[in-house]
DNA sequence: GATGAATGAGATTTCATTCAT
DNA sequence: AATGAATGAAATCTCATTCAT
């Protein structure tokens, strides 16, 4: 009986991390690193002020607790959906980059892509931390892909680090600007610059366009 | 003679401004605008707590007079090349882009970028100011050439603003990323992304064909 | 029992406010709004700096709490004590008056008076505030007092405006004296101006001479 | 002929001293001492920032030459008037009043009764000089008036100190709240309170007869 | 005598962090 | 484990005053 009130507590006790992190991502996307308060993360948490301490040492440790743990979990299954795919690689990218958007380019924790940008110089170990988490396991694959397709004769052969850029930089730069410009100005040149996924889909469209090599028969 | 050397402190006062922009510009984007402070700027200017504030309202005054003398001044050139420019317009993305990056890209300014964009949230006026005085003018140009190219035929006919996103999305990366992973990752999946000038040159050749319209005749 | 000590801070938090009233009180009367610093305020009330921040949103509001606490509250208490008055009414502006020289006059709550006519032209909030609150109806009171006077014929038919300064003025000259000048002249004119209750009432007494109606059988 | 231009130098050079001290009447009544910066002083005197400390030692210096300049002088001319009458003396006091309140109540001068109020605490001295220079005169005058009245029955016997700060409380009212609630407050009660010569005459009326002696036979 | 660029002390306010309860 | 009152360092901006010219 003891045990199972205990166990409840002990639940709460658990859950206290994920729920101070939720509360982070959401504040320090919306807000930024410094303009969000630590007493507002514990408000957003449902506890007070004191409480984050508790689990962090201090809001730089937040940070980093919570790229981990929103971000390093979901990659795996962009790496086993590329090894499992077989035909033309140029659908094999454009089916990756799209879900990627879908989950997370369209989320909040799209906002930490332009977090770990604006926080580079002041936290560099969050940088590399993000760096060898996210960045490099997503560029890998991509080289990777392309390789297979220079490979097999469906693209032309290009320099690999240019090329992933040229893919990359579409995504990279919707996601960075759905956080950063799209919150403060409405639009620009006269039409709404929020990103969306056709207007991302044809971007890609066009690189991969650049990619293809004409004489390739499928 | 005497006439000639004007009084010690009227050089000065014609010199401050300047001198107070580029010990700004070295830090906020070093370490970012609201962690650097004021006596920063001024103490690396060579001036105490004070004087900054003879020339600039305040910190945001500082970082709007920062844009207009590294970058708005500098678009105007660039516009003219683009209406003087005949031929294909091909050719002239590429100059105009590779250009922009010789001047701005592969500068320090290039980290007001990754300024605008690290602050936007935090300094939303900062940001509408970013983007009237750079972004907006930016884009309609690159539209403006694109709309060139598709209604001579040099272009495939697309939808404009993805493929305006397609071309920008490499350099704005480039820039970024010199001001924020660069400085802290020495190297990403075993090889340095320190953008160079021929990197980001492939990268928009690549867009560039797939821009291209197979069927055109020179 | 252990129920009836609460925590030593909740103890604290709710004599606060009050002990920064008082601490506030005195500095503002004695040297001033502006010349008065927070962390003064806060020495003198025993906490440091950053604490009467938790209870005031600015120096401001800590001058409008004062004015509320000292002044607001009581004059209800003249309100009602007009309204139950039957009978005469020039006995009754005695008596309220020398009990405002009670209360508010012979106290340092009597340096708000003085503290807002001097700092009404640097802080015109400030100023329409007091008046709002402590004008107006004081004002409305004496002015409401004077015309059942003249409608009962206890007193002559005189404009309302100019009657009531007359009243009210070697009061509010009185209040203002005692903060300012008494505080650095000793003596003027040979005899000590500190003003005293007996002093007041001659005044008064001369002023409600002139108000009465000599034809006036009681 | 170096004569002549060195005297018109010199005529300048002894201007400088009241050019400034008549600005910084203007600027002290209107924006009060702390608010008024040397610079806007020394501007409205035509003159740069550093001019003002080649004549005057800081700012409280000017103050305390200021009311040098503008009150001493006055005083003279209503002790004259004084001694010349003849006859009833509450019309000698109504007079003279209003005649005070025409030279200096109605005009920036009386900005001064208001700064000297608002400043004893901060400047003693000048409290001090502002007393013996103008409070003492005037009372000293007021007051041998009212002996003059009693003695020759036109008034009731009452006390003189007491009756005197009820003639002057109206007054003393007038000039300060003209500069201070009245510049921020339009109007109390429905009204607007900018005193008029009317109003303080009728308030002085008041008083006036309350002194009088109803059995006088003029 | 006059200028005005520069100084630097100082004031308000914020907020990450602590720690008694 | 949780609270929340209190701390106090730190940052922006102002302005009286100085002093080289």
């Amino acid at each position: 009986m003891a045990q199972v009130s205990a166990s409840r507590w002990q639940r709460k006790k658990d859950a206290r991390p994920s729920e101070i992190l939720d509360a982070a991502l959401t504040l320090f996307v919306e807000k930024g690193f410094s303009a969000t308060k630590m007493e507002d993360i514990a408000r957003a948490a449902g506890v007070t002020k004191g409480t984050p301490y508790l689990y962090f040492q201090n809001k730089e440790e937040i940070f980093k607790a919570m790229v981990r743990h929103h971000l390093s979990s979901r990659l795996n299954a962009f790496v086993e959906l590329e090894q499992q795919h077989t035909g033309p690689v140029g659908e094999l990218l454009q089916i990756l980059l799209l879900k990627w958007w879908d989950e997370v380019g369209a989320t909040p924790a799209a906002g930490l892509c332009k977090l770990a940008i604006a926080e580079a110089t002041n936290f560099p170990e969050l940088a590399r931390f993000y760096s060898t988490e996210v960045i490099s396991p997503c560029l890998s694959m991509i080289e990777h892909i392309l390789r297979r397709g220079m490979d097999s004769g469906e693209f032309r052969v290009l320099p690999i680090a240019s090329s992933s850029d040229a893919l990359l930089a579409p995504l990279v730069m919707a996601m960075t600007w759905a956080h950063s410009f799209a919150k403060v100005v409405p639009d620009v040149c006269g039409y709404s610059h929020q990103y969306s996924r056709a207007h991302l889909s044809e971007a890609l469209q066009l690189v991969l366009q650049g990619l293809k090599n004409p004489t390739y028969e499928n």
